[in-house]
RNA sequence: GCGCCCGUAGCUCAGCAGGAUAGAGCACCGGAUUCCUAAUCCGGGGGCCACAGGUUCGAAUCCUGUCGGGCGCACCA
C-alpha cells in the first residue's frame, strides 16, 4: 500500500523537531506535552501556508510569553531550506510560507500516486465492519432508507481508503413476525396468480404491487399445490420464497445507488444455529441476564392489554441504560434486542471495530445494544470499539406536502423512483452534502426542478472542464509536461495548494467518520477551478492552452491533470461518477 | 416526564478533538463571454452563531441551565 507522508504532516514533524531542540537548549522543560499543539493551514490564506499554535499552548511552560517563545521557535524555522518565511502574528501565532518546491513535489506526488493520492495508512489495517441500510425484507427500498444507505457506503469507503479493512454488512431481519405478514400477502398474490379473485387486499397484509410478481414466480414454481393448504403448510416455504425475492429486489435497488455488500447475515439462520442461546448462557454465566419483571412503559399510558410478566432480562442497567431489556418474548421466542445482541457477537468475532448506520428513529434502542456489545466483549477481554451512527430522519416532500412512505401503504416513493427521475450521482450527492444528524427536507418535486443547481453538478463541471481542455490541448499539439512547473504562477499555486489539502480531508474525515466533509471539499476545489479558468478570460497568459508557449502550456496541462486526479478520486469516494462533459 | 439529535444570513446548509475579521449556495442588486464548455466567474447588501451563565490568553465550537423543533420511550422491528 503506497504510504504518502502527507505535505502537512511533513510539516508537523519539522516543527516538532525544533521543540524538541528547543527542550535541548533549555528554553522548554524537557518532556512538555505537545499535544495541544495544531500545525494546520489558516483560514485566511493571507496568513500563510501553515500556521502553528505552539508558542501560544507552550509559553505557560516555558515561562514566558507567547510572542517571545515564537521568536525563538521562528529563529529555527528560518534555517529550514523548505520554509520560505516565518513570522509572528497576533497572540503568537506562527505563520509559515511554504517554499514554492513543495507545491510542484506536491503534483509529482499526485502523478505518481494516481487514484491511490489522498490515500492514508492511519487505519493500519484494522478491520472495521460497517452494517448499513438492513432494511426489513417486506418491500423495495424507498427513501426513508436512502439517506443511511448512501451514508454508510460512503463512509464504508471513505474508510478504506483511510487503510482499514471494511466489511459491508446487511443484516436481513428475515424472522420476525412481519415476514409472517410477507409470506401471506405472497400467498395471497399467489392464489391471484392461480386466478382466484382475491378482492382487495385486506387490512393487516402488505398491499403493494410489487407482490404480484412474487405471486406469479410462485405459481410458476408451486403450481396449485398450495392454493388450498392449511397456513401451516406453506408459511415457511412462502416466507423464504418471498425473503428471497425481497432481497433480491432490495439488491437491485441498492445496484441502482452504487452500493453492494460483501456480507449478508441471516436473523433466520442466526437463531437456527444456536447463536442467541449461546449468548444467553454466557450472560447467564456472568450474571448479566436474570429473570426479573418489566417495568409498565414511563411517561405515558401503558397499553391496555399491560400486565407484568417475567422475562430473561438483560442488566443494561449496568452500562448506562434506563432499564433492563428483554432478550426473549413470553412465548420464549427471542426479542428483536436478544437475536441483535448475538448477532453484534458474532460480527465482533471477525473484526476490531463495529459500526451501525442506524434511523434515528432506533435511536432508542442505542443504548441497549451498546451495553451488550460492551458486556460481550469486554468480558473477553477484548473491548470492540463499537459506534452506532443515526441518520437523521428526511422529510420527504412532494410539493411541500408530506409524503407518506409505509410500505404498509403501498404509497410510498422508492429509490428506484428517484433515481429514475434524478440520477444516482444527484441522489448520493444530496445526502452526502449534509451532516448526518442534522435533519433534512427533501421535496422531490424541487430536486428534479433544481437539479441544475444542484452541486454535484458544479463538481462534475470542473472534472469536465479539465477534461475537455485536456482533449483540447492534445488536439492542437499540447501534452501535459512537468518539465517547467517553475512557470507556473501565484493563481497556479492556489490550485496545488487545495489539492495538496485532500490526503488531510480525507483523515479528518475518516477520523470523525463524516464523508460529507469530501463532499464539501470538492465543492470548495471545483470553485477554485471555475476561478482560475475564468482569469482566462481577461489574461490570455493565464489560459491553460498558452498557444505560443508550448513550455507553459504543457505545465498548465499538468497541473489541469492532476487536479483532475484528485476531483476523480475524491468523487470516486462518495461513489459519484467524474463525467467527461456534461 | 425521561433519553438522543438539531437550533449559524430571508431560505438550504458548512464551519465545532477551542484559534486570528463567522463562510458557501439559493434568492436580491450590479458587472464579466469576438477567447480553453457562462451548468462558470467577479463585486454588493444581508448575522446579538436560539438565550443565559461558566471554563481561559481566546468560545459558533467545551460544560451547565432555559427556550424552540425532530425522533424515540412494547415482549413491535
Amino acid at each position: 500500500m503506497p504510504q504518502h507522508h502527507t505535505l502537512y504532516a511533513a510539516f508537523a514533524d519539522r516543527i516538532d523537531a525544533v521543540l524538541t531542540a528547543l527542550e535541548h537548549e533549555g528554553v522548554l522543560p524537557p518532556g512538555t506535552p505537545r499535544g495541544n499543539v495544531s500545525v494546520e493551514p489558516p483560514r485566511d490564506p493571507a496568513h500563510g501556508d501553515l500556521a502553528t499554535n505552539a508558542a501560544m499552548v507552550l509559553a505557560k511552560p516555558a515561562a514566558t510569553n507567547p510572542r517571545a517563545l515564537a521568536g525563538k521557535i521562528v529563529g529555527h524555522l528560518e534555517k529550514d531550506p523548505l520554509i520560505a518565511g516565518a513570522e509572528i502574528a497576533g497572540p503568537g501565532f506562527i505563520n509559515l510560507r511554504l517554499a514554492p518546491g513543495n507545491w510542484t513535489n506536491e503534483l509529482h506526488a499526485i502523478a505518481e500516486m494516481g487514484a491511490d493520492y489522498g490515500k492514508s495508512g492511519m487505519g493500519e489495517g484494522r478491520r472495521v465492519n460497517i452494517e448499513y441500510v438492513s432494511a426489513n425484507p417486506t418491500g423495495p427500498m424507498h427513501m426513508g432508507h436512502c439517506r443511511g444507505a448512501v451514508v454508510g457506503d460512503a463512509l464504508a469507503s471513505l474508510l478504506e481508503y483511510a487503510g482499514h479493512e471494511v466489511v459491508r454488512e446487511y443484516y436481513v431481519n428475515d424472522a420476525g413476525g412481519q415476514v409472517d405478514t410477507l409470506a401471506r400477502s405472497a400467498h395471497l398474490r399467489y392464489r391471484e396468480a392461480l386466478g382466484e379473485d382475491v378482492g382487495a387486499i385486506p387490512e393487516g397484509y402488505y398491499p403493494g404491487d410489487y407482490l404480484v410478481p412474487v405471486g406469479k414466480a410462485a405459481a410458476e414454481e408451486f403450481g396449485d399445490r398450495f392454493q388450498a393448504a392449511p397456513e401451516a403448510e406453506w408459511l415457511p416455504i412462502f416466507r423464504a420464497f418471498a425473503v428471497e425475492r425481497m432481497m433480491d429486489m432490495i439488491r437491485a435497488d441498492l445496484k441502482l445507488l452504487g452500493i453492494e455488500h460483501d456480507v449478508f447475515s441471516s436473523e433466520a439462520a442466526l437463531q437456527a444455529a444456536g447463536k442467541p442461546e449461546a449468548a444467553e448462557a454466557w450472560l447467564r454465566a456472568h450474571d448479566l441476564v436474570y429473570d426479573g419483571v418489566l417495568e409498565a412503559p414511563k411517561g405515558k399510558e401503558p397499553p391496555e392489554d399491560w400486565e407484568p410478566t417475567q422475562l430473561p432480562l438483560f442488566r443494561s442497567t449496568r452500562f448506562g441504560d434506563d432499564q433492563d431489556r428483554p432478550i426473549r418474548k413470553s412465548d420464549g421466542k427471542w426479542t428483536y434486542f436478544g437475536a441483535d445482541l448475538a448477532y453484534h457477537m458474532q460480527k465482533a468475532e471477525g473484526a476490531d471495530e463495529l459500526i451501525d448506520i442506524w434511523g434515528a428513529d432506533h435511536a432508542g434502542t442505542v443504548k441497549r445494544i451498546k451495553a451488550a456489545v460492551a458486556a460481550l466483549s469486554e468480558g473477553e477481554g477484548k473491548a470492540i470499539p463499537f459506534d452506532v451512527k443515526l441518520v437523521q430522519m428526511v422529510q420527504l416532500l412532494r410539493d411541500g406536502e408530506p409524503a407518506k412512505m409505509s410500505k404498509r401503504s403501498g404509497n410510498f416513493v422508492t429509490i428506484a423512483d428517484m433515481v429514475e427521475e434524478v440520477g444516482k450521482d444527484v441522489v448520493r450527492f444530496s445526502m452526502l452534502t449534509r451532516k448526518p444528524e442534522a435533519q433534512m427536507d427533501f421535496d422531490f418535486a424541487k430536486v428534479v426542478e433544481e437539479s441544475k443547481d444542484n452541486p454535484v453538478f458544479y463538481v462534475q463541471y470542473a472534472h469536465a472542464r479539465i477534461s475537455s481542455i485536456l482533449r483540447k490541448g492534445a488536439e492542437e499539439g499540447f501534452a501535459p509536461s512537468a518539465d517547467n512547473l517553475g512557470l507556473l504562477g501565484e493563481d497556479d499555486m492556489a490550485l496545488v495548494k487545495r489539492a495538496a489539502q485532500f490526503p488531510r480531508e480525507v483523515e479528518m474525515a475518516a477520523r470523525t467518520r463524516e464523508p460529507h466533509r469530501i463532499a464539501f471539499y470538492l465543492a470548495d476545489l471545483a470553485g477554485d477551478l471555475h476561478a482560475f479558468w475564468n482569469l482566462g478570460n481577461a489574461d490570455t497568459q493565464k489560459r491553460f492552452i498558452v498557444a505560443q508557449d508550448a513550455a507553459l502550456t504543457g505545465a498548465r496541462l499538468f497541473l489541469a491533470a492532476r487536479i483532475g486526479q484528485v476531483i476523480r478520486n475524491g468523487l470516486a469516494l462518495l461513489g459519484v461518477e467524474a463525467v467527461e462533459e456534461l
